[in-house]
RNA sequence: UCCCCGAUCGUCUAAUGGCAGGACAGCGGCCUUUGGAGCCGUGAAUCGUGGUUCGAAUCCACGUCGGGGAA
């Protein structure tokens, strides 16, 4: 093993101040940073992650602790490729997800560079995940699992990545916290809801960054799947593929949004079944294992935060374009979501969502290829 | 300004003289470091005014609103 320096990414949540007490304790040479990723207003209320108190906490953790402590402003790295994104994929009708944008290009990139400038051998988050012998794997709890979200590292970060909550539970963590003297942040409450838009009202953003006449705030129809106009909705940036919430009642059985169509404003309602797709297109295919998997190869894929995931066989691959044939059908396969790849406990990839497909994907025969 | 038909939770509907019920939407909670979904719980209606009846969403009269109708 080389040096012993590590950064530790430090939102002052339990998980990382858990991450940064444990390596210290273990003997690592620990620098505490907390990225500050976005200006919100003064009078916010107290949020448990990304916010002025958070960062205080983590200061704290790091007093306490001995070791040193920077604030990273990352704000217009961020700004670009997480929020400006965010706001693009919801006018283009499709569902981003900016904790993946967030670890992919801020957390395990912009992070992890300024980890190299300050000479640290390791990087370390609270995530709760495993590197095992060079590959990423799922959190040993898998109630808890956060693999999900990072398919988009560098295999070299990878290398130098610690995680040292991944092989234990929430409560366990909180344990830890604990028994570490960490009373200031044992307790605090899980973070939830997206990090830059502070009480769940993604389309306040949507609203700042492009303006009250943005098309995806406006009004439009909802249908069904024929066309028949069964409502109005008050913007498609509302809406995400398998949402119930906000779609019109009266039907004889639940009505879930099926599609999305920017060009029309439509919101397309339809039934449960409708859901199901049996193929999977993705883009910005990412591999994270040693030697990516081919045309033919088995895989599982996770289509959604806490899914199960489901066998299938990789059927096309066009540069960072992946097509899927699912052996069992997936409900709600949304655009711009993640879709991760597994081979049971261990990350092969991931990619962005780029359709789902009603009838099974199907291998596209190969030309033979004379041989030499 | 004559005649028909219709009007029940936000929506679609059930109850045809006997406790106004269901589904979806809404709201609350659980779950969750995206968005959703799911689970549990919960508020919500007989167009109005009279009349008949022990009892009216239901029958009668008038009115209002909506749809239809060849002096």
């Amino acid at each position: 093993m080389a040096g012993r320096r590590v950064l530790v990414a430090m939102s002052g949540g339990v998980d990382s101040s858990v991450a940064a007490a444990v390596l210290h304790h273990e003997g690592y040479e620990v620098i505490g940073a907390t990225m500050k990723l976005f200006c919100h207003g003064e009078d916010l209320p107290d949020r448990p992650c990304c916010s002025l108190d958070s960062v205080n906490d983590a200061r704290r953790v790091c007093q306490q602790l001995g070791v040193p402590h920077y604030v990273l402003n990352l704000e217009s790295a961020f700004g670009r490729d997480v929020v400006q994104d965010f706001v693009d994929e919801y006018s283009r009708g499709r569902t981003p997800i900016p904790c993946v944008r967030c670890n992919t290009f801020t957390k395990f990139r912009d992070l992890a560079a300024k980890a190299e400038a300050l000479e640290c051998d390791w990087i370390a988050t609270g995530h709760y995940a495993r590197v095992v012998d060079g590959d990423l794997h799922r959190g040993q709890d898998h109630a808890k699992d956060q693999s999900y979200f990072l398919w988009g590292i560098e295999r070299a970060v990878v290398q130098k990545l610690l995680l040292p909550v991944g092989h234990q539970s929430k409560a366990e963590t909180r344990a830890v916290a604990h028994r570490l003297g960490l009373e200031v942040i044992a307790e605090k409450v899980e973070s939830q809801d997206i990090c830059f838009v502070p009480d769940g009202d993604h389309v306040k953003i949507i609203r700042r960054e492009l303006g009250d006449d943005a098309p995806s705030l406006q009004r439009g129809p909802f249908v069904l799947a024929d066309g028949t106009p069964v409502g109005v909705h008050d913007g498609f940036a509302r809406y995400t593929i398998g949402q119930r919430k906000g779609v019109p009642g009266g039907f004889a059985m639940p009505m879930f949004v099926v599609a999305i169509d920017p060009a029309t404003r439509a919101v397309v309602l339809g039934p449960r079944e409708s859901l199901l797709g049996r193929g999977l297109i993705a883009k910005g295919m990412r591999w994270m294992c040693a030697e990516p998997k081919q045309v033919g190869d088995r895989v599982e894929v996770q289509h959604r935060h806490r899914a199960t995931p489901v066998p299938a066989e990789i059927v096309r691959i066009d540069g960072d374009e992946i097509e899927l044939a699912l052996d069992a059908p997936l409900s709600a396969i949304t655009p711009g979501q993640s879709m991760v790849l597994y081979d049971g406990e261990r990350v092969l990839g991931g990619g962005f969502i780029e359709a789902g497909r009603r009838e099974p994907s199907r291998r596209v025969a190969l030309p033979v290829v004379a041989t030499v």
